[in-house]
DNA sequence: TATGAATGAGATTTCATTCAT
DNA sequence: AATGAATGAAATCTCATTCAT
């Protein structure tokens, strides 16, 4: 007794769906002659817990075709197919297409925000901190390479769309306050003029922000160069 | 006597109504006393002859459509509607959509260009034009409002579109080269080190786009110190 | 005992309706004695499997359309409606216009080809068949009324269309390559000389074809002797 | 006094309308001083006599057209660049597309039968003449290339054109009348059975078209040869 | 939970024809 | 007789979303 595939031509033109049904299994045997024998259909139960694995799993198939066809070409037909499944069951784990986009996003934004909290939180005088936390945006687009091109594709969007926008500013402004909280205790230890912090704060995000997007336009040749000096930059602005 | 173009203001598409030869365009010319000649007249029919106008018209409709749905939801129907016109007639003055938004980009870029050039050329001394020049980049926001919201769409769809990629990444090179041009003069004075030109022109161009975004998509209060501390940030670069 | 696949046409989809098992298909086999036996059934879903039948719908549907209409005035919407179906769904099916109109070509092509090859391999002496091929090629325009309007309507289209243009060209490729094969029988027993073979199957080819688009053209008052006459004349010229 | 192409620049936006109608021109002198003088405008009056002339410029853009786009993609708008007039003037000289395809046609017919009638008329004996049909009608793709690649076009349209339809069966009919009357000599010498003359004149009209339309679609070898064969089985017919 | 068929609105594009002059 | 701008209908194609099961 062996189990085997189903041979195609056996089957009318529709017994094929049953392989179609993901959770479902046929259990086959050969009987004593050599002939295939259906004994039954195993329709499994639906995993439990699945949840947010298939979430995840769909939220990573959308970052991928948001960064291979951009925002404007994005369809859920192609997330679908990208997970391995049917458009229908997007609409199950998400309301509708904006709403995946904004899962997406706001994936995106915790993870770069992790990373720069991590890299900071390593070190304790301010000026390390200070310096810890300007390599750590610097390198963002190393680390995280399609982070500013999901960015680009969701900031063109954002002044028309309600949803994103406030998203983003608060992303920003999280990562601002944070870095205002660094030069907080520059303040305290009299490195740092008062006035200085919000400037400040403002003009390193801009420039973080502005390099990589240059990087992402412009095959640049000396970047690791420029986000050395892009450091130094502002250590010689607080000195 | 001299030959004199006509004003073009003179001559709106409608105007031909005025002349009593029906359907003409007087030619004219100033006598030795100043006085006005009617020498002759063009047979002209106004259906005809249009195409600058219109070119015009439609950029103008195309770029304001673009402010208000984004480059995602752009679409030539409305163009047309803002234009007043029908959607076949786009079509007769541009080859399709493609070829209408790289025309309005295009025009988009020669005047920001243009109005750093001239912002710059009025001045002679090297820090005075590097100081122009910071604050007619920093400027472009205030001066061209639309600029950076037209730059952002199309950027966002630049790594989708061959056609728009190799523009931007020109525009920049312009503005950029012409930064370096005048660091040049700087290192021609032993101001500046040599290797600091290409570094700076760099983060230069990154500070201006960054801000510029950020000012777009946050509501800053003290956009106008941003500014100038932008100015400030790269003077004492270069000390 | 032996497996058998279940006839097609015991399921059309709506016959699910039928079964007493909801939704499913049964699978069934024969015993030792000829009785039908159920062995399981098949999970399935009426708007799932739909492909082969939709297909065979459309394509079905676009014939029609094609003779009704042509191929100048043949349009998707016409198709859609013709076999009441959205438009829509066409590309849920076919990539675009081009991917059907060639599947229906082809559909047309193998009826063709095996009308033909049936009627040929009934018999087996060389002058049999020869005979059975020309009166099966002077009879598709009888036994296959559509196909020579849908021909001509591919073949006005195949200098300017790159996909179409290499069927039609294996289309008669395979018909005359047939008729060389049967005339090689000719040859080996010396009833033809071997440099008759491919200027006889061309000028097959051609007559059939120009008297089967004549027909089209002209309400011809004596086809059938026509037929006749086509027949007579090869098989005068290989005597 | 010289005179000069008048300098762009000197003329209004509208003013170039002038060189864009055809039939006017600036009469232009240089003063004593060295200055431009419009000294007034020359509307030509219409030509006389052009109508044939426009007519047939027109048609024969449109033979361009068809052979270079085929019958689908044929546009007013590509005629009219092919013949290097404007959209609007094609329809002066014909009522409306139709029109102007059928007028194409027509002319394209009357030049094959021109042909085909001197070639018979060369001769005075029934065998030479019948030779001589035979031989011109074979050679029509060789003498007018374009010819049934045009037919091709218009006889997929015929059954959907009532105007193109008839024009088509005349031609046909013509072209076998002819032969018929060839043939009639044959019968009055008592080398033919006047039976054979209908299905002998059909017979021979559809293995030529069929031949042409084989060459159209497949590259042939041997088309020359298929041709001598094409009247040597005709005369074998007859003997 | 999952499938993928189906819908229908909307977008781009083409083009015969008209029209004012 | 000639221009080419303008229209508007129609065609192709895309895609978010729904739905029966």
């Amino acid at each position: 007794m062996r189990l085997q595939p189903l041979a195609n031509q056996a089957f009318s033109p529709f017994t094929y769906n049953l392989f179609h049904v993901k959770h479902s299994l046929p259990f086959l045997c050969y009987t004593f002659y050599g002939h295939i024998l259906l004994m039954g259909v195993f329709v499994m139960s639906p995993k439990v817990g699945m949840e947010p694995l298939r979430r995840q799993q769909i939220i990573l198939a959308a970052k991928d075709c948001m960064l291979q066809y951009g925002f404007g070409h994005f369809s859920i037909k192609d997330v679908a197919e990208s997970a391995t499944l049917s458009t229908g069951v997007i609409y199950h784990y998400f309301k509708n297409k904006q709403d995946l986009l904004v899962q997406v996003l706001k994936e995106s934004f915790s993870e770069t925000e992790e990373t720069v909290r991590e890299a900071v939180e390593k070190h304790t005088a301010f000026e390390e901190k200070f310096k810890a936390y300007l390599e750590a945006v610097a390198d963002v687009p190393k680390q995280n390479p399609d982070f500013y091109l999901i960015l680009l594709n969701y900031i063109a969007q954002s002044p028309y769309n309600e949803e994103v926008q406030p998203l983003i500013t608060k992303f920003f402004d999280h990562l601002r306050t944070f870095l205002e909280e660094i030069l907080e205790e520059g303040v305290e230890q009299d490195i740092l003029h008062p006035e200085t912090k919000p400037v400040l704060s403002h003009l390193v995000m801009s420039q973080a922000m502005g390099l990589a997007f240059q990087e992402q336009l412009l095959p640049l040749d000396n970047v690791e160069y420029l986000r050395e000096e892009f450091v130094r930059l502002f250590q010689k602005y607080i000195e």
